[in-house]
DNA sequence: TCTGGGGTCCTAGGACCC
DNA sequence: TCTGGGGTCCTAGGACCC
């Protein structure tokens, strides 16, 4: 029997690829994509990467960069890549009996059943030229007997020009010599904490931690470095499932636009916050038992930061949009303390059910008042969905102008606004 | 002046039970 | 003064990912 085979299909700088796809002026220039608030670097092109520009760096800081090398830049436009990623893990489902959506901008693929029937390099090839062609982004493809392997092999395929974009990673040599002058630090899963202490082990490259005993890094780390050396010595140890678990927890934060420092201004803030997470927990189809909000200053403060959580069990789980309000009204006035001028603040939402499986409430409310509450809600996403207009809480209008984000240089809504379709003229 | 947003998984330790 | 042992469940926090 043949080992597993899987390839991770990752799209090159995937924000500014976007960008690019509708805007070709942006080609082989130097581009920025920032964060919410146009404060941070968040994608980059690979002239501005080869320029030295990290991930994350603030823009006050880039401003001498930014004007020598007549960098561009370009706000974030979520529901444009939102749109863009949809169109690229189709294409891909086609092409894959198994395909894990890892984040927006990668998917693995499961080959291991093609591998009789298909040069696989060939296949890797025909999927880059297919994304490329139907979507306009360009992706690399590693492919190799796990998922650890398949990631290193990707990250070869985008890091060497005569690999063109796709790199074979299932011969054991190549993986050692790949290994071998791949740092540590670099594996998928060792972030910089793990890094050091491997280091201080005297463990420096992927190789050196492919060579070391699982179990010795099971006691000195976790279950979850085991299964990443298990990974780099060739065994498949993560499988794809075919339906991926529901989620957990949604989290809706974001930094001001300017700091707030009024309890109204975070009130309106947080309101906002519960909204959206309310919508996406009904799009997922299930019910909150647990709310948390969180509020902090800026974590550059010297002193004289604050920054604190608060959470609550709902009386009865819940998608009402009125009823995550109210519990998260509650906690925010808990939390704040006047004199401080806050930066961010988000809501959380976790311990999920299925409503179909709830019990009802047996005292105070009727089913009759939960039907009409489901009633509602649906109401309310319909609208908001079709694109005429948006009903809001009363709480959220006010004065949005004091917290909400700057993005002030977005791209249109090529994909999902009418009026921002491009032209073909 | 200005430092992203949204996730996952695991572990330790406390509360509680018998 | 002395203060069991074993189990479950929950939460907070740490580490990682893109």
């Amino acid at each position: 029997m043949r080992p597993a085979c899987f390839a991770l299909v990752d799209v090159d700088n995937f924000y500014v690829s976007c960008e690019r796809v509708f805007d070709p002026s942006l080609n082989g220039r130097p581009v920025i994509v920032v964060g919410n608030n146009d404060q941070c670097c968040v994608a980059r092109s690979s002239e501005v990467k080869a320029i030295g520009i990290k991930m994350g760096e603030p823009l006050f800081k880039l401003q001498p960069q930014i004007q020598r090398h007549g960098i561009i830049i370009r706000s974030s436009n979520y529901s444009l890549y939102g749109a863009m990623s949809a169109r690229f893990s189709t294409i891909l489902s086609a092409l894959a009996p198994t395909v894990l959506e890892y984040s927006i901008d990668e998917a693995f693929l499961d080959l291991t059943s093609l591998q009789a029937h298909y040069d696989l390099s060939e296949h890797a090839r025909g999927v880059k030229q297919t994304v490329l062609r139907w979507t306009g982004l360009p992706v690399c493809v590693g492919f190799s007997t796990s998922l650890t392997l398949a990631k290193l092999a990707s990250r070869a395929a985008k890091k060497y020009p005569a690999a063109r974009g796709v790199v074979d990673l299932t011969d054991p040599a190549r993986q050692r010599r790949l290994m071998a002058i791949t740092p540590v630090g670099d594996i998928w899963g060792v972030g910089p904490r793990i890094a050091r202490k491997l280091r201080a082990m005297g463990i420096e490259s992927a190789l050196q931690l492919a060579d070391t005993d699982p179990s010795l890094i099971r006691s000195r780390f976790s279950v979850v470095m085991e299964r990443t050396v298990r990974d780099l010595q060739g065994e498949a140890h993560h499988r794809i499932e075919t339906s991926p678990p529901a989620k957990g927890q949604i989290i809706c934060s974001k930094s001001f636009g300017t700091r707030v420092t009024e309890l109204a201004d975070m009130l309106a803030a947080v309101t906002s916050y519960v909204v959206r997470a309310a919508e996406k927990l009904r799009s997922e189809k299930r019910v909150a038992g647990r709310l948390s909000v969180f509020l902090m200053t800026s974590r550059f403060l010297e002193h004289g930061g604050y920054s604190n959580e608060a959470s609550s069990s709902l009386e009865r789980p819940t998608a009402d949009t009125r009823n995550l309000i109210v519990c998260a009204t509650r906690l925010t006035r808990k939390l704040w303390k006047d004199g401080h001028r806050f930066t961010k603040a988000g809501v959380m939402l976790t311990d999920f059910r299925d409503p179909l499986c709830e019990q009802h409430d047996l005292f105070s409310t009727d089913a009759r008042s939960q039907g009409r509450s489901q009633a509602l809600m649906d109401t309310l996403d319909c609208i908001n969905g079709s694109g005429l207009g948006r009903i809001q809480f009363a709480r959220q209008r006010i004065s949005e102008d004091s917290w909400g984000m700057k993005r002030e240089r977005l791209s249109p809504n090529y994909l999902s606004r009418w009026s921002d379709i491009p032209e073909a003229k």
